[in-house]
DNA sequence: GGATGTGAAGTATTTCACAGCC
DNA sequence: GGCTGTGAAATACTTCACATCC
């Protein structure tokens, strides 16, 4: 019923996996460990050793029969798969509490995502300094995103100007959004959005507190 | 192959949802909306009525045939359903940049999450003030925990902690954990743990603004 | 007429199990 | 012997379609 002219191809929870296992090889390349069997790796992760296998079958023939995977040559072919083997140039949009405590997390960087810009329409932070960046008006979002050559925003903005930053900002060609507002908005098809909501996180958790005690 | 007592019934994709429906509801109502069609409620939450229907009908039958859901009823069954109609007491472990980040966040409260206590290894930070919170001592969690009848804890401490913090929670009965690390620590059966990783959020975004680019 | 609730049908995802290779 | 890669089987989830009721 819906457009699917992009051959799906790869399902969508497969991606959604393979930041995980990028994460373990990391780890796996900073202590030393140089071969790693689909069986480990499923111990560390909590998954079976044949989804992983699964899983990187979409995308080749990564492993050695008897062996396992070269910890190294697995972390370079994702990097690249999953594009994160290059920088990537991040917007932030919204400078309240959160946007600072987002723009100061320490994180993004060694993963390869850089916080260059970051916007506001307060009138009163705007030309102001936050965490080494300097906060432009809303209304120079175009210029910036392609002068600095942005395609990933971070959008941390009160609930009712949500929708209509997300609207700018699929406008002004940015493929991929972080939403930390505790609303689902709408894009179009071809833009991507994640959306990060601790509230609705602990309460699919109360759930289970709920049905194991009494009931 | 795993231990499955605990009759699972309702799949934990359709318990995922239920926070999102009942967010929508709770607009609704501030709206002064006062029935909702499974059909409207699909078009707010980008899914399919059908879906909606399913969903609701493992819990009961909560709607009226040719009118739809009573947005006040439904909103109470849900709260009741996900345990949301009481107020639930969380600690906070880890009071750095990101904890105290978390502490300040003004969303927790207005959904019936109390953020009551806050704990750190740290020794320059136990006994002072985060928030509004004093910070105590790991050591203290026990007592606590069992004082103020914590049963949820946000867990924000570096990634070589977390796994021994976790353990330390779990001890204490805790039977629900949102982490900030990045890192997927191991609980015990019938513990809720939600990871919160904006990293990987973005690194299986990328993905899709290359393959669509160019390949 | 219009919308729910739900078995049945259709998809998607996971797991099995084993041939093939190191 | 050990472990990958992968069709086939099993399971999980979504959507259809319609009887049922307001």
């Amino acid at each position: 019923m819906s457009t699917d002219f992009s051959r799906s191809e790869v399902p969508e929870v497969v991606v959604s996996r393979l930041p995980q296992y990028l994460r373990i090889l990391n780890r796996l390349m900073e202590d030393g460990i140089t071969v790693v069997s689909s069986q480990q790796l499923g111990e560390k992760l909590q998954v079976t050793p044949a989804q992983i296998r699964k899983d990187l079958s979409y995308f080749g023939r990564f492993g050695k029969q008897g062996r396992g995977y070269s910890v190294h040559d697995l972390l370079d072919r994702l990097r690249q798969i999953l594009g994160v083997n290059a920088f990537w140039n991040v917007a932030v949009v919204g400078v309240g509490r959160l946007g600072r405590a987002i723009v100061n997390y320490p994180g993004f960087t060694p993963d390869g995502f850089h916080l260059v810009a970051a916007f506001d329409v307060n009138k009163d932070v705007i030309g102001s300094d936050v965490g080494g960046l300097m906060v432009h008006s809303l209304e120079n979002l175009r210029s910036v995103v392609d002068e600095r050559k942005i395609s990933i925003a971070i959008v941390a903005v009160p609930v009712s100007d949500t929708q209509e930053v997300v609207d700018q900002l699929v406008a002004c060609g940015i493929r991929a959004i972080l939403n930390y507002a505790p609303i689902i908005p709408h894009v179009r098809e071809g833009v991507r959005i994640r959306n990060i909501d601790p509230v609705l996180s602990l309460q699919s958790m109360t759930y289970y507190i709920n049905t194991s005690n009494d009931d």
